[in-house]
DNA sequence: CCGGATCCGATGTGATACTG
DNA sequence: CAGTATCACATCGGATCCGG
């Protein structure tokens, strides 16, 4: 971007000399979401390479919008937090999230799946309000998908953060969902409901009935799910 | 940016891919401020090539954000003017600048003054209302450019758009402002009151007295100048 | 594993000039 | 007025490698 500055007195553009550069606004968007190590934002924005993740961390720094400190016990690792200025990007991101949502049209980006993301999205959200009072284990089958990325687990533990795994844990399943790729992520982005998926049989859930029946309220949708879809 | 997508199926992102390219949302700021026509654009964008403003006008066309027109009776020349997506974008700039407003700092972009995005500014954003119902002539006299730049004419007449002139207009002059660029950059981005660049001495006003008085009122500041700046 | 750094070819951008 | 053309240069993506 020639590293250099719109020479613009506009708020808009100075704001935009730091944001708007490829790929910041979706690391901001992961790092408002919660992720503080290097490698948890490397599985929220997978395909930005390692030296690119790196050189805006710095600029976000330099910036002011985010702090690197190291963690305490584990040497050579470090935690990237938003300042006040970095959170108070929040609507910022949640206005183009909104706009996105609205206006662009999802046909091209559904030909752009990736279960990785998707999952990590999901464990992310998960609201474990409406769950039992106790350890709940949950299997993703993708239906569509090779065997080394089919199956996926959420360990669900009262008071602790939900646990995505790729490798059967071990525990007894309590539900096991059985869907294709496509229909899963349309349902995370608020495109399909998981009623109208069971109805269409894409998706397959069974096991603890209250869980089964519940699964539109734990399973925690994009922050943009509800905004309604106007593009063509 | 290799013109290629983040593949990912996040509304930030889908979003983030047309709206983040270099200028795009200054250019978008322009557009939202009201401006159709290419030579227009060019003025709020200076620095932006002819090269890219085209590109970007193409591109966001082709998302869907604006629609280029022929203006019937002139050949050769067309209007750009916003969709429905592209009117809808107003909150996202909004919130950007807002942002920005707020936490970048203004030091480093005050140093990139332009005297003639100033006047262009603040023309389109003088709030008539509180003026006198006739002709009323304005003249700037920026103390410390050459004389090339150095004089600048506002024409406020009723009920019709104000007129930015860089070439004596030949009207008499109901007022005078005699001021140094810096001065009214900060005045215009909310940074400092007339009042406050009159008692400094910065700032002087001569003529008719009703129009001396409401200056503050009848100058239309930036549209972030009531944000109140954090940044150190 | 974690947190990067390095190299190189592809792509995007800026400056300047020019045109119907 | 509304753009193109051209070329040098900055940036990015992808792969690889590295030190703890």
């Amino acid at each position: 971007m020639t590293e250099g500055s719109y020479k613009q007195f506009c708020p808009v553009a100075m704001a935009a000399e730091t944001l708007c550069t490829r790929w910041t606004v979706v690391l901001l968007r992961e790092l408002v979401a919660g992720s503080t190590r290097f490698n948890e934002l490397r599985r929220g924005v997978p395909r930005m390479s390692p030296a690119l993740l790196s050189k805006r961390l710095k600029d976000l720094e330099a910036a002011g919008i985010l702090e690197r400190t190291p963690v305490s016990g584990e040497p050579d690792t470090y935690e990237y937090k938003l300042t006040e200025a970095g959170r108070d990007l929040r609507p910022v991101i949640e206005a183009i999230g909104h706009w996105g949502q609205r206006w662009v049209e999802t046909e091209p980006s559904l030909d752009n799946l990736d279960v990785e993301l998707l999952m990590w999205d999901m464990h992310r959200n998960l609201d474990t309000t409406p769950m039992p009072q106790k350890r709940s284990t949950i299997q993703f089958i993708y239906t569509d998908l090779p065997s080394a990325r089919k199956n996926w687990w959420l360990l669900v533990m009262p008071e602790k953060p939900v646990d995505l795994c790729s490798v059967d844990p071990g525990f007894d399943v309590d539900l096991f969902v059985t869907v294709d790729l496509r229909t899963m992520t349309e349902i995370w982005m608020g495109l399909r409901t998981v009623d109208a998926a069971r109805r269409d049989e894409r998706l397959i859930a069974t096991g603890d009935r209250s869980l089964e029946t519940a699964m539109q309220m734990w399973l925690g949708l994009s922050p943009f799910a509800g905004v309604k879809k106007v593009a063509a």
